[in-house]
DNA sequence: CCGACTTTGTGCAAACGTTCACAAGGGCGT
DNA sequence: ACGCCCTTGTGAACGTTTGCACAAAGTCGG
């Protein structure tokens, strides 16, 4: 795989980090468009996206060199060449599979297509869904999938159908010539190679959030006891729904165990194991 | 071998990286354990979870020695473990502010609780909403913000509110006692230090996947690589609207901003702006 | 026209993250 | 009981990202 492109606008190799802040910066750039302010520095535009300034120049610098030294950066000017840099000068059409709750959120949203993206269709497989409209967009059903993919010529999908569908929803659309998805099942998606896959994974930030909030809670707690590492192997407590540590007998491998998995169900998709053991590709999306 | 953690939010004893890797672990665990596998290796739990093995082993390493040599991962005992340095041992209340279109989903998303998050209260300042019952809560008012995360101990939120109200919700969470936010609203939030916000955010995503877009049709349009599925893809559009390089003058006003992006309004202004004055100063939460 | 001042763009080093490769360690068959 | 074979855990190499610090380059006041 070669890694320079030397065609065109000579986009050399771009660092990921830098592509996925160049929204926070763009949208930060809107921002200050709306209040009618034409330049801006590094250290103000760090400050509005968040990020530190130097960061923010080398990021810049990946583009070219569009700053003023002693002045700083053109507001339209930086706006025009992020939206370049990022695709966002022409229109994106999307089509969204999956019409539930977030589905149906999802084609509400507005902020949806303010950068070029449109939604042109929005797919369900449940009879009772179809043909109802939603946010001016008629739900169609699954089986239009290429159909529509290859009409509008659609690049993105977005993929919103419980877990247990959402690997068969992903493999017809790239079989239809999808090669961006955006992923809000719970599930990791494998696909071949040249499809990126980008996941929204709502229970994975409270997770993360929970350790994070789990760390304060213990450190806020004077009692130093417990310390987080670990208490000590053989440990019996038994948890709510994580079943039992290392019980006596282990069966040899790929034996039938007690099973005893969370009591607590994973409610709503619950994963009924699609293909779990997959001999194609992860799906690593860019980056995370 | 491990380090002792320092209690303080500011010495993580376990790489970010690895935290947020650690709920897709847990996830391809549960999988297992829903089919009864009571051993998995690194190398079959690593590529259910969609990542390198030895990053997977790396990433377990630091939890402690949890795994058996010549065999593998005791299913249950690792969900235990992953579980409890999660902080999912315990169970997390949760308070979700906007009850709208992503405010409703997730208040009916069964997935949320899964893992021990619990809506304790969804709160909108619409008139029109409280009162009525979503997923079987009862909407109440912001002005219970307060009164809620007190009564509940809440320490985790979720803000769904449009982007103009956010920073004020995220205020008042903050002055409530909460300690961790997951922002849906497209804006940077800024918090005070031992507060993570996480965002979500799917224009972001969005637009990550046009850049990758852009990139792979423009490949396929030079090169002879990729002989599959993009033959004609992606016409390059020159949109030239906002974008001037570098007028000679200072051109306090020349062209308008005009609309290389959708219809969303890209005010060019008429004042010779001045710089913007950070109002302001935002700060960065836990990675990414 | 000049000099002082401001801010960009970047070399560099440190921090962080990923991947390789392999020794250490433990189960399992005989 | 013993050695074979499999897998973990980890040291080390490598790649990526961050942040500092500063020279280069431009503006602005006089
Ligand atoms: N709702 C949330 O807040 C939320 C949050 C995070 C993740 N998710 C995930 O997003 C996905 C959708 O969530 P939701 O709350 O909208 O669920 P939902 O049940 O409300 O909607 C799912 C929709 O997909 C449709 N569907 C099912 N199988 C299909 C198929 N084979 N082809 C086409 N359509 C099909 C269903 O008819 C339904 O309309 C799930 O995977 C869920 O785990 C949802
Ligand atoms: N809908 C999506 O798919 C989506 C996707 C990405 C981001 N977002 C973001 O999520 C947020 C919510 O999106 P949405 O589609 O649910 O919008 P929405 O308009 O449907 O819902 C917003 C809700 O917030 C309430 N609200 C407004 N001001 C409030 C305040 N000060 N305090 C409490 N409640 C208040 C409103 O009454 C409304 O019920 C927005 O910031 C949006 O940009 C939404």
């Amino acid at each position: 795989m070669s890694r320079r492109t030397r065609s065109g606008s000579a986009a050399p190799g771009i660092p990921e980090a830098t592509i996925a802040r160049l929204p926070l910066y763009l949208r930060a750039l809107y921002a200050l468009a709306d209040r009618c302010i034409a330049s801006v520095s590094s250290e103000e535009l760090a400050a509005a996206a968040g990020v530190n300034s130097a960061k923010l120049r080398k990021d810049l610098s990946h583009l070219g060199s569009y700053g003023t030294r002693g002045v700083g950066y053109d507001v339209d000017y930086l706006i025009y060449q992020v939206s370049r840099e990022l695709g966002l000068t022409q229109d994106w059409p999307v089509v969204i599979v999956g019409a539930g709750n977030l589905g149906r959120a999802l084609a509400n949203y507005g902020g949806f297509l303010s950068r070029g993206f449109r939604v042109v269709a929005l797919l369900d497989s449940d009879c009772a869904v179809i043909g109802t409209t939603v946010a001016g967009h008629l739900v169609r059903g699954v089986t239009e999938i290429e159909r529509v993919v290859d009409e509008h010529k659609i690049m993105i999908g977005a993929i919103t159908v419980p877990a247990a569908a959402a690997q068969d929803i992903c493999d017809r659309l790239v079989g239809a010539g999808v090669t961006s998805i955006l992923n809000f099942a719970p599930i990791v998606l494998s696909v071949p190679d040249g499809v990126d896959v980008r996941k929204v994974d709502l229970s994975i930030e409270l997770q993360i959030l929970a350790f994070h909030a789990q760390r304060k809670s213990a450190a806020g707690r004077a009692g130093s006891e417990l310390t987080s590492l670990d208490a000590r192997r053989g440990e019996e407590r038994a948890i709510v729904a994580a079943g039992r540590p290392r019980s006596g007998r282990t069966g040899p491998r790929g034996t039938v165990a007690g099973g005893t998995v969370a009591g607590d169900t994973v409610a709503g998709g619950t994963v009924a194991g699609s293909t779990v053991a997959g001999d194609t590709v992860a799906a690593e999306a860019v980056g995370t």
